[in-house]
DNA sequence: ACGAAGTGCGTTAACGATAACAGTCGGTGG
DNA sequence: CCACCGACTGTTATCGTTAACGCACTTCGT
């Protein structure tokens, strides 16, 4: 009805209803004091009477600025990203900046074509939690714009990042298991060609090493990239003889499909882990988990950039590296230790 | 270095470079056959040398179409909408679409903003999972651009929308409640305002009057909002002398809740509910879920907005309406009927 | 009464890309 | 020898908006 052909009415069109210029359309909108009230009037008239929106491509065009900053995750369905798009929405909102979000949907090679997508769209500036270990494309994007890394660091690029407690989250977590006796502890984690699996495994050794004992290579399974390759590594070492006491599980994902793998073997252990997850406290199986605010991150890594787009003119500042810490809980059940041995669900 | 002000290199400058016309450029990069192979090479070598990026938003400004669609949730956090937003994203990246997802973390006053900002930017279509009951701005909205509605129904609208089987659902899982004999079943509902709160208790009561069994009144919670608000409404009705034998929950955050209060009362009792979620197989407590593929909703709703784009010219079709069918799941011990009464925890 | 300062609004020229049109140049056929 | 065609490339105008400037007309000071 009022959308003609290739979009709605315009300022021109506003302008001759309120028989003004689209110039003097415009000032009223950007509440330019240099309109007389009986004008500005008749302006809102015409603009509510058209149904009138500003054209903010036009707009940006002109300005150029867009106002927005984009965000790069794998997998939107995991709540860590889905929370930490939250965090970089509220800090961004409140600067006046709208996100534009990409999903790589786990195929890490299609996120190269997702950041040149969100350049071409002229976000003003990137967030990017890198989906492998490849980052050539993200030095390609920091000719354009400024680029932020979330959860993992540059490599060979020299930008802000936000990072977790990695290392030490994972050496307490682990300590916790290693004081209550046991000493084969079996390790779940990611590709070590993922920074967070690699420093969360040196937080494990480490703790190991404080501790005098001598951690099991044959316990140690990595590469582990979603819940149904943890599960079936989970299951393969619960069934060994010699098989661990507890388990520590690099993030949720794997948490997730080790907890399924003891359940159906109709055993429990403790398990250690990164990422807290929902109901995590009515399983009722002594957890350790190392949790943290997957919001602070995008909230920190929102800020790293907005700081840095405001300063766009002057020297760019030397690349930060901001940190989030990690907080160890405890649910479940109080640990029967090593000596029990796996043991029956009740 | 490379970033003038404003922006990077523009046609004009590859243009200069290549000792061509901005023209030839853009002919270049469309791929136009018009074009010397020589000249050809000289532009692509311009371009690489200079970074170059067609600028997209003054490219949708001169052809008119911007080639994104606008997603409008009320929380990203929760998995359902984090897992509809990838359906729309799959079948939208199909289409050559790009998603611009807004979040109105649960605040539904913010809602209308959001929209209206999509609009600004040129969004070429909408989809949306209203939060409220209010779709004023909805109606707003479609003077603009095609809205698809996911979720719930449209009020007082005439467009498009994607659909649980609420009614069925809720009828199928409270059957099974009542088949085991269960007479006192608890409602635990969401506000009375949205769509699936009404629908849910309409198939829990049609279930009802179908065994020829009167739902207590005083058994029936609606108005509950989040996971936190369910577990008192839950814990309250645990406590009554006169409690309920099972439970009733309209969505994942209210069965949490209810789960939440269930495990610290010390005491199980089946629960029945919508949306299947994380981890609800090893939960070991006899759940009745109501599933579905809330990726299939998203993946529907994109359809049904791109075909409305496709005939953007012709007569508008007559509003659709597409269901999601659902599957009730089983989980954990057989349930003990109510004659068991509330069990304590092993 | 006459210039200075102020008020209110229109005109022009961009922002970057592109469709439509208008050349230019070498070669062909009449 | 000239009209004409096809292959290639440049010009102009435009998308919707806005900064910069300019013009008419008031108001005021001296």
């Amino acid at each position: 009805m009022t959308a003609r052909r290739g979009g709605g009415p315009t300022m021109h069109d506003v302008g001759k209803l309120a028989q003004v210029s689209a110039m003097t359309v415009s000032r009223v909108l950007k509440n330019d004091p240099g309109v007389s009230q009986a004008t500005r009037e008749r302006v809102f008239a015409a603009v509510d009477q058209l149904g009138y929106r500003r054209n903010e491509t036009a707009r940006s065009l002109r300005l150029g600025g867009s106002g927005m900053i984009g965000l790069v995750v794998t997998n939107l369905a995991n709540p860590f990203y889905s929370r930490l798009a939250l965090g970089v929405q509220e800090v961004a909102t409140e600067y006046g900046f709208r996100v534009v979000l990409s999903n790589s949907a786990e195929q890490v090679e299609k996120e190269p074509g997702l950041v040149d997508g969100l350049i071409d769209h002229q976000v003003e500036g990137l967030i990017v939690v890198p989906a492998g270990s490849r980052q050539k494309h993200l030095a390609d994007a920091m000719r354009h714009v400024p680029v932020v890394l979330a959860a993992r660091p540059p490599a060979g690029l020299d930008t802000d990042c936000v990072l977790v407690e990695d290392f030490h989250g994972a050496r307490e977590a682990t300590a916790s298991l290693l004081a209550e006796g046991h000493t084969r502890i079996a390790f779940l984690g990611n590709p070590p060609a993922l920074y967070t699996g690699t420093e969360r495994l040196r937080g494990f050794w480490a703790a190991h090493e404080e501790a005098g004992v001598e951690p099991d290579n044959t316990l140690i399974r990595q590469g582990l990239v979603d819940a149904a390759t943890a599960e079936q590594a989970a299951a393969e070492l619960l069934d060994r003889a010699d098989g661990p006491t507890a388990l520590f599980c690099t993030n949720n994902r794997i948490s997730h499909g080790a907890i399924r793998a003891l359940h159906k073997a109709g055993t429990t252990i403790p398990l250690a882990g990164f990422d807290d997850f929902e109901l995590s406290d009515v399983l009722g199986l002594p957890l350790t988990l190392v949790s943290y605010d997957a919001d602070e991150i995008g909230r920190q890594a929102a800020r790293l950039l907005i700081d840095r787009l405001d300063q766009r003119d002057g020297q760019p500042p030397a690349a930060r590296r901001v940190t989030v810490p990690t907080r160890v809980i405890r649910h479940g059940p109080p640990s029967a230790g090593p000596g029990a041995g796996p043991r029956p669900l009740a």
